[in-house]
DNA sequence: TGTACATCAGTGAACGCGCGTTCACTGATGTAC
DNA sequence: TGTACATCAGTGAACGCGCGTTCACTGATGTAC
């Protein structure tokens, strides 16, 4: 809290020391150069490669400082702890959030509508190969009702519902879809589909199901219940 | 280590004392009593209120202790650790599956067909409220290949799965679906729509969409999925 | 039914490790003239 | 272009807390006669 206050103060009394939006700042408020934003940087990556590696339950601070090569105390200059950290990585993922969402928007009713949807399910599924374990954290915390993961969560799938939501309601107003179906359940669900199988797929291989099966099916899943059949 | 063997020497050696699969084993292998066993139960139900309450990421053992009222050392006597606990716990999740399973292997081709989906996705809904912080958990353990977990996870959607693929199957073999969508793909699908869905209800209903809709559309796609439409 | 003994169950208290966190300091970089 | 100074960035080393874990012990329950 008296990190706000300073950053008020500074804002009230000084513009040129206000932290525009673009600026990185450190646990202090102060908006930090070229350096300390490569350091922060590689302890960002740490962070997430440990994740992947060890899961979340136990990566520590200074799991990331020894990862890094730093002190713990250079950590605590740009994270309050492990869960800050993560939450930047996963505001990150939010950002990249456009590549698949605009996907959806784009016309799916022309006779190569369901390769698209293919080809969007399968670089989704790499992105999770990627990401999943950020992502994961997201989801459990947000599910626990941390706030902050909640807002993060929320700003990650705001675009996909948009994209979706509209989606269906184009196919309900031409009549291909039933209108007692609501858009915004039916967006999520298929949402839900794009964000679990991914963590299936590698037990379905295991049992014989390939993978290009699998992106097959939920692609025509997608397709059909988005825009009708 | 030490452990297995006493119990393979009793086993060879007593009958009597050999371990049942009914019986409930402390750390050290050996068969536990009534007593006991209610003392194990109130670690376990303890552990599952602190992990709705406070989330997995601390839960500790003298958390547990402390809930309970009871030395740290009663824990030791019959879990390894947190963990371990909560995989006794997800495990029990295991034996209440049959009850969603069942009706979805019972018939949904008559006119009541939409009618049993929708009971079953309000109940599977409620259960999840009941339920979550150990499915979740359970997921994400599952997620980062911890072994034990994959292995309580596969039990868990064995038999979802085999109920929904039946279904699939019944359906394509029928002409109501097509042949190119593979029958575990689409089960899984439908089954990331029943495990995650619970978790964006109260996101969804903030926004304005009532829990009721959530039932009805998550019932309309699962039925229009698994049997055609 | 009562007594003696065996086994089961639970615990208090302690030890030590490892991590979170901080602070005064050093070294690096930027800038004014 | 060089020098002096200001600010930024990074760190070593330490402190202390809190938790995991154990063990020798006490109390509870069961059982044989």
């Amino acid at each position: 809290m008296a990190v706000n206050e300073e950053r008020v103060a500074d804002a009230s009394t000084d513009a040129s020391t206000e932290a525009s939006a673009e600026d990185v700042v450190a646990t202090d408020g102060r908006v930090i150069g070229r350096r300390a934003i490569q350091t922060r940087r590689r302890i960002l990556d740490a962070t997430a490669a440990l994740l992947r590696q060890q899961g979340a339950l136990d990566v520590k601070v200074i799991d990331v400082a020894r990862e890094v090569g730093t002190s713990p105390a250079t950590f605590y200059q740009y994270f309050a702890d492990v869960e800050d950290a993560i939450l930047c990585l996963a505001a990150e993922l939010v950002e990249r959030v456009p590549e698949f969402a605009d996907r959806i928007e784009a016309d799916w009713g022309g006779p190569d509508g369901l390769d698209r949807a293919r080809h969007l399910v399968g670089d989704y599924t790499r992105f999770w190969d990627d990401n999943g374990a950020v992502l994961r954290i997201m989801h459990l915390r947000a599910d626990e009702k941390e706030p902050r993961f909640r807002r993060v969560r929320n700003d990650y799938n705001e675009r996909f519902m948009v994209a979706m939501v509209a989606k269906v309601r184009g196919a309900q107003a031409a009549g291909r879809l039933p209108q007692a179906m609501d858009a915004d359940a039916t967006a999520g669900a298929m949402l839900a589909v794009l964000d679990r199988l991914p963590s299936y797929r590698e037990s379905f291989e295991r049992r014989g199901t390939p993978r290009e099966a699998m992106i097959e099916t939920v692609a025509r899943i997608l397709h059909a219940t988005l825009t009708g059949p």
